[in-house]
DNA sequence: GTTCCTGCAAAGGTTTTGCACCATA
DNA sequence: TATGGTGCAAAACCTTTGCAGGAAC
């Protein structure tokens, strides 16, 4: 399936919980949910704002953050905290993929990955344990290749 | 090994690594220092402040956050970013036990755990990648027995 | 018309930084 | 004594909250 076609995916599925929750049509909170879909997430609150604005949305950034705010608390997104101050948000359920981030602690840079003998390992720990498990999230510290060949920060 | 002489192991592995480095000996930092190996990690900065007072100890907030990133970039502390605001931090290396977190996104309330195959999967994983990876964390989020029956936040 | 959504601005919390002073080597 | 460490206070930063106006149902 087309990345385009997971997008849209995730998109109608996010409008089809609002309704059902009984939230509004708003502006705001319509053009974060376009916007996060069309990216995929993977996104902080600042580029997304960013984003907004590059397409000619007046979005106040309370705005922006109640809505992800809602779309966390709704389960079709979750809320990553990272290094660096800001959190990182990724597309959960249809049409959201799954993966997790190597980060590169030189210079910041994210790389995704998946793989699935850890989903398998993490889906068998979470049977184990007394928690009910909902989401996880993996992050892998190291250093970028460019980082690696010399090249300084 | 005792939890105490693992607390003690690693105090004594940063020491050395301080003075390898160059550092001097200053009161602050030892203090840091000594009370993160009693408390095993798994503190955020607050309550390391907090611990700091309460056995005495005149210690400006500036000084923890400076030790904590001095740490941080000696590789012997690993700083784990959580929701609401403020980070966690862990001992890595001698003395510091290897361990990820369940998460109660109801309460906050966290539980240490530690898996044998997640580690196979991630160490396979590591080795796969462009990245030369140094660290790694794991969080798995849900919602904890207390919350689960009934016991509201 | 009622209720929710929005934007602005101010507040909140955590972490960093500037600077003068003190301690270590 | 030269340098690094420390404490205080102010700043910077991301995020949340209060409030008044506007939009959706």
């Amino acid at each position: 399936m087309p990345a385009a076609a997971t997008a849209a995916r995730w998109t109608n599925h996010v409008n089809s919980v609002l309704v059902e929750h009984g939230h509004r049509a708003g502006g705001a909170r319509a053009v974060v949910v376009e916007t996060l879909g069309r990216r995929g997430g993977c996104v902080d609150a600042e580029e997304l704002v960013a984003a907004l604005r590059r397409r000619g949305k007046r979005v106040g950034v309370a705005s922006v953050y109640r809505a992800l705010a809602l779309l966390v608390e709704l389960g079709v997104l979750q809320r990553v905290p990272v290094a660096g101050g800001s959190a990182r948000y990724e597309l959960v359920g249809p049409g959201g993929d799954h993966h997790h981030h190597l980060v590169c602690d030189d210079c910041g840079a994210t790389a995704p990955f998946e793989d699935e003998a850890l989903e398998r390992a993490i889906g068998r720990l979470s049977r184990r344990t007394a928690y009910a498990v909902q989401a996880h999230d993996v992050t892998l510290h190291g250093t970028c290749p460019d980082c690696q060949s010399g090249a300084r920060r």
